[in-house]
DNA sequence: CTTGACTGACTGCCGGTCAGTCAGTAATTG
DNA sequence: CAATTACTGACTGACCGGCAGTCAGTCAAG
């Protein structure tokens, strides 16, 4: 084939981004490293060179997904002009009008293929973005809105729960389910926060009227996937 | 080889058993369905004839565990002698003295190669003891020693916040990082659950004195694994 | 004789390796 | 300055070992 020689920063960025879309595509586990190859043009050699394993690329976009993130995150955190409030609505709010970068977390192609990304994803999004929002609880205790022990690890906690429970769809739940989860989420970070009851309204947006009238057991489906057969199949 | 016919349900519990064993050991992805029929004594195509695929026997092996699990749970949850703080303690207490059952969750081998076995199984537990914890947070309503609005979605939460973040080693944290998102976690199901501060104690035998000591901010441990290198390796 | 448990050679694919090739560039020389 | 050489790091692709899954066929038991 051809040899057509690049500046290494350019070419591991073609594979990435390659990569990337592919994953989100086709799934990480069907997307193999011949896939990708073949996508971006080059020789299975290249994409060794750049990277030491097909879970080293995931990892490579994971970061790369995380840093963009993390920099806006930073950026508001550190607004001084913001309240904390402010400052949680801009991060946790679904309404991003103009600015679509932190969507992308959201957006993941919801491939129930896709385990591999999405988990590897929820965990650095809540490692990473932790210390950053509990420096945003810290103000929030100083101007008297929140009131908590230990904000980092307190926040690690909701965040895991949130992003577990409802983003990344593991449990299969359905859209009505997931609201709901969300609604209880709301008023579990309130409480757990101190906060003000319906002050975390902006994670709900449309919902605020509900707050208190989401009652009623709903079931939670049973588990996903296919019973296991418990005779073999004749 | 030698043909030795066997009762299906005892072939197909054989397999599983060693199956269960070999993961744990060596870890799911590291071992091969040629390992596990060499452990059995068995042809490849037995194994393909009870179980329709790898991920398959893994399920299989899931289900099986927790349907040990939820007969407990559900043996504690429906005894009307006991109150729902001592059905809590039961269920959630690290301390069993004689029955050593229920530590198969929490005893599963940490091999951070079984991502596999433990998101499922994260995933199940959260799905199907919710419910029958939120059977006894309702006892603890009408016994007025709980206070809260929707029963199964804040289990469920709780229970994924706990189960992700401190079980299952997803997050590499350190035995000392471990032990204060424990302390935390039991101080939100708390107020969480409207319970008396310290209620859930069990969930931290030993350390009843100290609930209001673990001040301080602990750093999370940064990013996992390899930094992913950003220029090629020469 | 029929059925259902069981066999194991075989297929196809995939992640990963490595000895070697080639492009571009710096150093050397006429 | 142009031509030649030496060098290095980007790149190649045939190849390997291993693995999940298939299937035509064998055998035991009722």
């Amino acid at each position: 084939m051809a040899r057509i020689v690049k500046a290494p920063e350019k070419r591991r960025a073609e594979i990435v981004e390659t990569a990337e879309r592919l994953f989100r595509e086709v799934g990480y586990a069907n997307c193999s490293v011949e896939t990708i190859i073949r996508e971006v043009g080059v020789a299975k050699g290249t994409f060794y060179y750049y990277f030491k394993s097909k879970p080293d690329i995931l990892e490579a976009i994971v970061d790369k997904t995380l840093r963009q993130i993390v920099e806006i995150a930073e950026g508001i955190a550190d607004d001084p002009s913001l309240t904390a409030m402010q400052k949680m609505a801009a991060l946790l709010g679904n309404s991003h009008i103009g600015n679509d970068d932190s969507l992308d977390v959201a957006e993941m192609l919801h491939l129930p293929e896709n385990r591999e990304l999405h988990e590897l994803t929820n965990v650095q999004t809540v490692l990473q973005l932790s210390p950053i929002l509990a420096r945003i609880v810290e103000q929030g205790i100083d101007e008297g809105v929140f009131e908590v022990e230990n904000p980092l690890e307190t926040i690690q906690f909701l965040f895991t729960g949130a992003q577990f429970l409802t983003e990344g769809d593991m449990f299969g739940f359905s859209r009505d389910e997931l609201r709901k989860r969300r609604l209880v989420t709301q008023a579990i970070i309130e409480k757990t926060l101190g906060a003000p009851p319906g002050s975390f309204h902006f994670m709900n947006p449309g919902r605020e009227l509900e707050q208190r009238h989401a009652q009623g057991k709903t079931q939670g489906s049973p588990a996903r996937g296919r019973a296991a057969p418990k005779a073999p199949q004749p």
